[in-house]
RNA sequence: GUGAUCGUAGUUCAAUCGGUAGAGCACCUGACUGUGACUCAGGAAGUUGCGGGUUCAAGUCCCGUCGGUCACCCCA
């Protein structure tokens, strides 16, 4: 018969594996919590309008990377890419920002994108983001760009290095794309055939070649940062000030631009050195604008969404709690009978614990089993303790033994068991 | 969508020039220990990713396909 496997790009996230993302998870939500966030589930698909209008019909997800299809009721819906089109159209259709309302919000859960998988892409993903929608102020930009540094070094995510620029606002990249085209133009003939493309559709983009004879011609480019409006440097520069008293390391880079057609002003990514080529852990920035075209107050927003794999590749490995706090063996076959009354006893009263007393398994395997669950005590019952109802729990660090009576044992376990009293 | 590379037991790998598919670890049973670890004996586990082709004979050579990995592209 034939084997079924997970379909290309999805992976199973084994139990081995499930309490790291608990860790990266829980993390979130304790570190968000204090900024005041709070959590929007969305569903995990849309109307393809959604997308297409939100993240932009122009940019690479919504033209090749979708998952849509039409359903049984006729109706074009999409398996969400990216997780800020449906919180906004969330906001929108609940009428959650009324007047001058700030609403913060953190999302969690899968997107997908038809992409070949590679190192740290995959075409179900896991992001965890957040959205402020409706702050101007360039201090909420460092806010949220702090936050997720916190959040990332309390994780241990190694080798961390946050990128900062600046897209400007329309005037600005009205200015700058004249400039840009103008520069390109002469030179047309150096650069790639992406780039030249590019060129026409996305101008900007061009920056973000990393092919050496894009490189040579786009040193000579003129920046962004020389054709800012007045309002724009004014945001950036506050932004960098705020970075800066919060304490938090920046590289500003004039050449990054993001994929995502709705930033304006303030753009950042998040990269570690611990990954291969898709090495950006966390990327975001700031969405003036996109609340209105989705139909909602033309509120501003900002936020950023990251990317739970990668965190979870670039995090330091660590053990695993056990599994079990007790572990019961029954010695003969005969005794598993009264294991099982002693588990479920131990279970009633709060303790983890586990036995693998079925099917006449042998001793040696149980103790195999034990010793693999982790379990920090041991309990193994037999004809002399049945007899006696004296059941002894040993410790199996330092092979401490305590003696009860079968009536005690479940609350003697959850007492001892307690991570606060060990004795 | 493009390119490179790799697919043999649950896993890590071996198999000479094309000549009977094997080992370690893990797993299961038994012996020895009142559990485990150590030691000894045994066991289960495979249509060599899949489909064609060449050959007396294919894990090995050829073609195709699917999948993994890495990179381009793009992004989290």
């Amino acid at each position: 018969m034939k084997e079924f496997r997970a379909i290309r790009g999805t992976r199973d996230i084994l139990p081995e594996e499930t309490w790291r993302w608990h860790i990266v998870e829980d993390s979130a939500r304790e570190v968000f919590g204090r900024y005041g966030f709070r959590e929007i589930r969305t569903p995990i698909f849309e109307a393809s309008e959604v997308f297409v209008k939100g993240t932009g019909d122009t940019t690479d997800i919504v033209q090749k990377e979708m998952y849509s299809f039409e359903d049984l009721g006729g109706n074009q819906v999409t398996l969400r890419p990216e997780g800020t089109p449906p919180v906004i159209r969330a906001h929108v259709e609940h009428r959650l920002g009324q007047g001058k309302s700030i609403d913060r919000y953190y999302y969690c859960g899968p997107m997908f994108r038809y992409e070949r998988p590679q190192k740290g892409r995959y075409r179900q993903f896991h992001q965890i983001g957040v959205e402020v929608l409706g702050v101007e102020a360039p201090e909420v930009d460092a806010e949220v760009i702090g936050m997720a540094m916190a959040w990332l070094q309390a994780l241990g995510v190694a080798d961390l290095t946050l990128r900062l620029n600046t897209v400007g606002d329309e005037e600005t990249w009205a200015a700058y794309r004249t400039a840009l085209v103008a520069a390109q133009a002469d030179r047309l003939d150096e650069l790639c055939a992406d780039c030249q493309r590019r060129h026409v559709t996305n101008p900007l983009r061009v920056l973000d070649c990393k092919k050496p004879g894009c490189q040579a011609v786009i040193a000579d480019m003129p920046s962004i940062h020389d054709s800012l409006s007045a309002e724009a440097g004014a945001h950036f520069h506050r932004v960098q000030s705020s970075l800066e008293s919060a304490g938090v390391p920046v590289v500003v880079d004039p050449r990054m631009v993001r994929g995502l057609d709705y930033y304006r002003l303030t753009v950042f990514e998040v990269a570690s050195g611990a990954l291969g080529a898709q090495d950006s852990v966390l990327g975001g920035g700031r969405y003036d604008g996109l609340v209105g075209r989705m139909g909602g107050d033309d509120v501003p927003g900002v936020g950023f969404a990251s990317g739970v794999e990668r965190i979870l590749l670039a995090m330091p490995e660590s053990e695993s709690a056990p599994i079990t706090d007790v572990f019961v063996v029954a010695f003969d076959e005969e005794s598993s009978g009264k294991v099982h009354d002693i588990v479920q006893g131990m279970r009633a009263a709060g303790v983890r614990a586990l036995t693998q007393a079925y099917d006449g398994r042998s001793k040696r395997s149980q103790g195999k089993a034990a010793h693999r669950s982790g379990a920090p005590w041991q309990i193994v019952v037999g004809p002399d303790e049945i007899a006696a109802d004296r059941y002894t729990l040993k410790r199996v660090d330092d092979g401490y033994e305590k003696t009860v009576e079968g009536g005690e044992l479940a609350a003697i376990a959850a007492r001892l068991t307690r991570p606060s009293n060990s004795d």
